[in-house]
DNA sequence: CCTACCGATCGGTAGG
DNA sequence: CCTACCGATCGGTAGG
């Protein structure tokens, strides 16, 4: 009477402690940063939240750059994700990119573990090739952005990467001045959300009145 | 023939192993982390590369936290001269606020331990009391630099926080993503002068071609 | 995925 | 500012 493999797989699995223990070790990770802070992360207190043995994680992860590089992996993703969705929205141009600056603050407020991985001083080597490739993927979002509204006339003429790493450096600093609670002692007390669209905003306006040449 | 104290202060000392450890401390931490990253930033590691024993730190700084503290401050103390500095050479509002956003991204690529310290996550409390005057102390820097400048006719109106806050997000951008060598994989190869000064002119002049509102 | 074990480093203190 | 010492944690591996 087999059962034909039927729930082979799971079956297989009963004597793991989880079901996808892999997945259970990046969200201790990011639990464990947004909690204690990055120097409280050690592979075994990762271990220690999954609910496994230290000598678990290592199962999955060489070590624990390789962790950390899968965590900045998946927030690049999800960054990406939320830029292409919230520009969607979007009937013109300008608008696309003014929600997609929006959405990369609103992204790291909402994922500041994340963001924190993504951007953070704590590699030593470069980015591991999926990151590199996931971090550019983000930024290509902001320059197709940009010459989209160039060849709407919305606009001004300028090289392209130029104008989206002006913008990035925008929404980059007020995301981080966030996340590092730099603005507690600014007196600020708006939402991050109406910063960022008045920030957004006022990159695209200017703050000069007069022409600056 | 008592010489009468001359030199009293330099002999007391002499069975100490530095004229000056608590500098000797401060630079090793930033050498550390210039070259270590933060990861390798222990007071043990600290005390080595001064020279002394593990104990000897603790005569000056309480704990890691009170050695960094006073990078910080250091650092903000620093930064705020490097941006007067500089702004005290240009002859007009607008040029003076420009000044002051290019002196701080300079300043964050030339002191890139330092910047670290000052902005990064690596704190669970607040800033020390001191340390958050000195951090108000720059903000006001450049509060006071779009006053000026709106009062000049060179900037239109607007909540001067609210303005003041767009410049640094700005600024804080470029410098952190130049500090964490985000901008390698951009390809862009300008010098970071030339990217602070380009970028804070788009912040003046703006992207758009016409008004958004 | 676990137990058991390794060498190394760390923060901190006593006591001089 | 040093020596000597404490308990704790860490990364990593053997071996099942």
């Amino acid at each position: 009477m087999a059962v034909r493999g039927a729930r082979k797989k799971v079956a297989d699995k009963e004597h793991y402690h989880h079901g996808d223990l892999r997945r259970a070790l990046l969200d201790a990770s990011l639990e464990l940063i947004s909690k204690e802070g990055f120097a409280a992360l050690s592979l075994r207190e990762v271990a220690r939240r999954a609910g496994v043995t230290h000598a678990a994680p290592y199962r999955h992860f060489a070590d624990k750059e390789a962790l950390l590089a899968a965590v900045a992996e998946e927030g690049f993703r999800a960054m990406t994700a939320r830029m292409r969705q919230d520009m969607a929205r979007e009937p013109t141009p300008m608008r696309r990119l003014m929600a997609c600056g929006v959405a990369y603050v609103l992204f790291a407020v909402e994922n500041a573990a994340h963001f924190r991985v993504m951007f953070g001083p704590h590699f030593t080597r470069p980015l591991a090739p999926s990151d590199a490739q996931e971090a550019g993927n983000s930024f290509l979002i902001l320059v197709d952005a940009i010459l989209e509204a160039q060849r709407a006339g919305e606009v001004h003429e300028g090289e392209p990467h130029a104008l989206a790493l002006t913008c990035w450096s925008l929404v980059h600093g007020l995301a981080s001045l966030w996340v590092d609670r730099q603005l507690e002692y600014t007196g600020m007390s708006m939402g991050v959300e109406t910063l960022a669209r008045e920030q957004t905003r006022m990159l695209m306006r200017g703050l000069a009145l007069t022409p600056i040449d």
